[in-house]
DNA sequence: CCCGGCTCTGTAAGCGCTTACATCTGCACC
DNA sequence: GGTGCAGATGTAAGCGCTTACAGAGCCGGG
């Protein structure tokens, strides 16, 4: 009846280890495993004796050792860029909770700062068993590459890439909606605000915004490229008080940007949208509180990371990649910015 | 010569383990685990032939079996309430960038909405080393406690408990003086609003606040108490327009609050700080842009994050606990919104 | 020419779990 | 009273790595 014990110690409360409680309980370790784990059948009162000794012994399982017996990790791997600005924290808020509902741990990583990037994503392959990649991560093909076919990945609004999954909210449509919006207001001369080639989506958005000149016969004049730094902002307002840029509208890619021009006009004094209408994209906090409300597009972040997160589990559990791109839906919200009285 | 192999398939890339790269290299297992730890001698050219054989077969070492031979987990917990608001993402990003530089693995755990939350923190200690934990996470007490001699823990922003390391920001007297200058005014009704019992750090921005009425033998008004959701600023709002509410200055316990708050009041007609001065706590980027702009209180957020890393890397590492809490210094940032002239 | 001491590589023993399979009860049934 | 079966438990074989230890070449010095 005495349990095997290879393990001679059974002190330490911090080393507990399953032949610890196993011992304590008077049972095998087997016994143990099936009443943590709630699988097969152990009568009430052993499974009893079993609790009391992990409490005792104030017993955590090592994770490590059953991922190796079970062969997963139980865990999802995710890839952002960083985390300023509430699209990548909605996004992975969406990304946890449903990860965890399936039982799934999440561990993410930060490519921004990263030196040695392709080391950081091999390294995190190594503890999960799926991965999701926020397109804009600044993450070499070649590793998004190695990393399909190693482990699933999903890439998360970003280019789909051969027989790799991904999920995106639209862009062009409702770019293309809003850009006729202002037009609409009577503008003409519109300018787009932001790198179409930092980003696809942002690809998409001018794609949209060219595409509603071309609807109405109109030629758009040509995108004026920054990167999404806030500083960027203050820069192309000076741009515009300089006469340098000329414009009645501005699109701009991100809520960020046009908060910030919009921010810097006003404070030299121009009238917005009176003199010139600024529109953004992603209708963050800020743009319901300033003045007048930042007209802009809402995306389903959040789901965008439910879905990812689902996806990778359902792929994990055997599912086969989806072979199209999921695709969300967007939503266009007027505020007063655009030129609308609205508010 | 025969390389052992009690594994006999060397067939799938996906499932290729240390021993088909072994095999394919004509090597031992302990050779390419060699190679790939960089620790022990390897002749180059047999370097060459395993890394190779890595290529080939596009090997990831199974982390699990790493973790379980070196007894490590090589990753850090951080369990925090949610991510809206700056404040998390910016912790995270200090801790993450920390945590990856030290080569450790952050795995979130996020407490808003879940239902288990004692099984979801024990599952998390499954897999990590050590938790961060965020005072005002929704923790159970007793689930800290029991984490807390299991693994390393470090409290962020919250109560120490006995025995548990902490870090935080000042509170107390950055909201003394925050209190002063908004009297120094020449405001007489100042109100706190928050609830000074929902988290410790705005039990001590309260603190502070009773302080600076007593240094001046002034009695404080009793605390508006409101959590943290942005909707309770339009109502708190609307107390103060039908009267209910009487005040020259509202103390605000963070930004959210303070900016929806003097949002409606102004939509209402009301002038602030004319009328009545609003300031929060947080300095969230809403803050600078709206007019006026908000006077808050700036901390220290990302090396919070910083530090709990480094922290739980140096217990991990064997370091005793430090004994007292480590407090990080704030700062008044001046705007508009308290009276000043400034902007 | 032998020997000590390198350098390089292989052998094998775990790390702490899960789980298929074997074993052992006890009990209902004939 | 024997048979069969279901339920409860134990045995032991891995899961894929790391690493202490040992062995095999090889070099130079005495």
């Amino acid at each position: 009846m005495a349990t095997a014990r290879k393990h001679p110690d059974g002190a330490a409360s911090a080393g507990a280890t399953i032949y610890s409680v196993a011992e304590r309980a008077g049972v095998s370790i087997a016994t143990v495993s099936r009443v943590l784990q709630g699988a097969g059948t152990v009568s009430s009162t052993t499974a009893q004796k079993v609790l009391d000794a992990v409490d005792q012994l104030n017993y955590v399982p090592l994770g490590a050792a059953r991922s190796l017996a079970v062969r997963h990790h139980e865990a999802h791997g995710l890839v952002l860029p960083e985390l300023t600005g509430p699209y990548y924290s909605e996004l992975l808020m969406g990304f946890e909770s449903r990860a965890a509902e399936l039982g799934q741990s999440v561990t993410l990583m930060l490519t921004d700062g990263k030196a040695d990037l392709a080391r950081a994503v091999r390294q995190l392959a190594t503890r999960v068993d799926a991965i999701a990649v926020l397109g804009s991560a600044a993450m070499p093909p070649a590793v998004a590459r190695a990393l399909h076919g190693q482990k699933p990945v999903v890439i998360i609004a970003g280019t789909p890439q051969e027989g790799i999954e991904s999920v995106r909210a639209e862009n062009a449509h409702s770019a293309e909606q809003l850009t006729e919006h202002v037009l609409a207001h009577g503008r003409t001369r519109l300018v787009f605000v932001g790198d179409p080639e930092g980003a696809p989506d942002i690809a998409e958005r001018h794609a949209g915004f060219v595409a509603a000149h071309r609807a109405r016969g109109l030629e758009p004049a040509a995108p004026v490229r920054v990167p999404f730094r806030e500083g960027e902002g203050e820069a192309v307002a000076e741009r515009i008080l300089a006469g340098e840029i000329e414009a009645d509208a501005l699109v701009c890619a991100n809520d960020e940007l046009a908060l910030a021009i919009m921010s810097h006009l006003q404070d030299a004094g121009r009238d917005v949208p009176g003199e010139i209408a600024v529109v953004g994209w992603d209708d963050v906090m800020t743009s319901r509180y300033v003045r007048p409300g930042l007209t802009t597009v809402r995306q389903p972040v959040h789901e965008l990371g439910v879905i990812a997160a689902e996806r990778l589990h359902q792929r994990v559990s055997g599912a086969l990649p989806r072979l199209e791109p999921q695709i969300l839906r967007t939503e266009v919200v007027i505020r007063g910015s655009c030129g609308c009285p609205t508010r």
